[in-house]
This record gives C-alpha cells, sequence and structure tokens, in this order.
DNA sequence: GTATTTGCAAATCGTTTGCGGCTTG
DNA sequence: CAAGCCGCAAACGATTTGCAAATAC
C-alpha cells in the first residue's frame, strides 16, 4: 500500500508540504507511486483528521501530519515560509475577539482562518 | 476604457467578488470585455491599494473596493460566505499576539492572514 | 471473486501570458 | 508614429475524475 509511504514521508518531511512536493520526494526516493494516489492519500489523512491543512501564499494546499493531541483541538499555525517547518499555537483571545466582532454584526455560523508564516531561526541563519 | 467599468461593478457588487465573478456581472450587463482585461485590472487595483484581497475557502481570489481610509491601513475581514458582503474589523490583540508568538519561537519577518467568515444578518435570514 | 487500491490519461478550473489589433495622443 | 489598452487563443499549474489493470481479502 502506497499509503503508508505517502504517511511516511509526510511525516519525515516534518513540516506542512504540497502535494507535489510529497510526490516529488518519493520519485526521488526512488519509490514507484503516482501523483494521484499521493492526493488520494493526503485528502484522506485530512479527512480523518490526521493531517492539517494550510493553504500557502500562492494558493497551493500544504499538509502537514499532527499529533493526535493536535487531533479535533482548535489550534493555529506558526509556519515557516522557507522550510514548512510549524509550530502549533493557541490563542484563546483571538477566538474570543472573532466571535465577539461576528456577534456585534449580526454573522452567524462564524469560522476563521488564522496562519502566521515567518522565517525560522535555522533559515534565517542559513540565509548568511 | 474598460476598466472604469471593472472598478464601477466591484465597487456595486459591495463585497468580495471573484475575477470571474464580475466578468459575469459585465457579461449580463451587456458590456463586451474580455476575461483577461478584468484580471488585469483586477490586478492593478490590489497592487495600488485600490481593493483588498481574501482568498476564499476554495482556492478562488477575490476583490474589494475599499476606502481610502482603509488604504495603506492594516486591517481584516468579517466576510459573508453567501453574499460577499464583508465588515473591516481590526483586532490590535491579534497583531501583538502573532507577534509574541514568532518571537517566543524565534521567528523573523512575520505576517499573518486572518480572515472571519460567517453568514450576515441578511442572508441569514433569507435562508427561511 | 468481489472490494479496494493504484495510476495513466484526460478533463477541470482559476489565472497568466503571447501577441496582433485598435485606440489615443 | 509611439504608447497604452484590449481580448482571443494558448499556455499553465494545481487538483480531480474516468476507467481499466493490479492487488487484497
Amino acid at each position: 500500500m502506497q499509503g503508508s509511504a505517502v504517511r511516511e514521508t509526510l511525516a519525515d518531511a516534518g513540516g506542512f508540504r504540497s502535494a507535489q512536493d510529497i510526490y516529488a520526494r518519493l520519485r526521488a526516493d526512488g519509490q514507484s507511486v503516482g501523483l494521484t494516489t499521493v492526493y488520494r492519500h493526503l485528502q484522506a489523512l485530512a479527512d480523518q483528521g490526521r493531517a492539517d491543512i494550510v493553504r500557502n501564499a500562492e494558493g497551493e494546499v500544504t499538509y502537514r501530519m499532527c499529533g493526535e493531541a493536535a487531533t479535533s483541538h482548535h489550534h493555529h499555525h506558526l509556519v515557516c515560509r522557507a522550510c514548512g517547518r510549524a509550530e502549533e499555537i493557541e490563542g484563546p483571545a483571538v477566538e474570543r475577539w472573532a466571535r465577539t466582532m461576528a456577534e456585534k454584526f449580526g454573522y452567524t455560523e462564524v469560522e476563521h482562518t488564522v496562519e502566521v508564516f515567518g522565517t525560522c531561526a535555522a533559515c534565517t541563519a542559513a540565509r548568511a
């Protein structure tokens, strides 16, 4: 099953990666997989809540394995735009703020997307 | 110049709209424009800071005219996912939180995207 | 042998670009 | 005539789907 290969690669990558990225890594690793399959497994992981999704600035969808703690627990990310590495962050104040604003303007079924992008210490240093 | 037509339509729409959307409205209005032109003008408006950009859940880029007050002033949006209408909102606490988190993890060149989606009062009501 | 997984090729879809034609000053 | 605007047609890049072959149970 290619599923495990996809999962392993995504886990090994350790950060947010696009389907294309994972596909490239698998191929580079000599593995024989189809792009379609990669997309399907990534989707599945996301559906099951085993992977988090973040859409990058270019509009690409990126995935990252998330620990069971994070699973089904509302949180946001601080993502390195250079290497994809990410920290899980929380902000009760933000949640409250979003809800308050929505109420104030009479909006219902509120949802929000909050992503913080930056360059991690390692990547900043590597930029010598 | 088709530019004014695009600007007017976007302004009239009063909310966040995709290029395709604006194009459709113009055509429906009997106007003769090319999709390419719509994209180009929308891009230009965004570049000049005369329009705000929000990428919706489907990954489509949507634009909305923004007042001069909003121009070049950092703010976020509370967007109605049904009709595109939006309110400009601010959250000093959120800005601070993002910066703090980034510092805490050693990330530099911090940026963030914060969008709040909901269903506005009118659309909620219309759902009778 | 029936259900599931796989992957190639083709189709979608939003968006961008090449480029010749038209407009304007 | 030169500079800028237009828009058709083609190119693009990410993602999805049809479908038949390969595999699993």
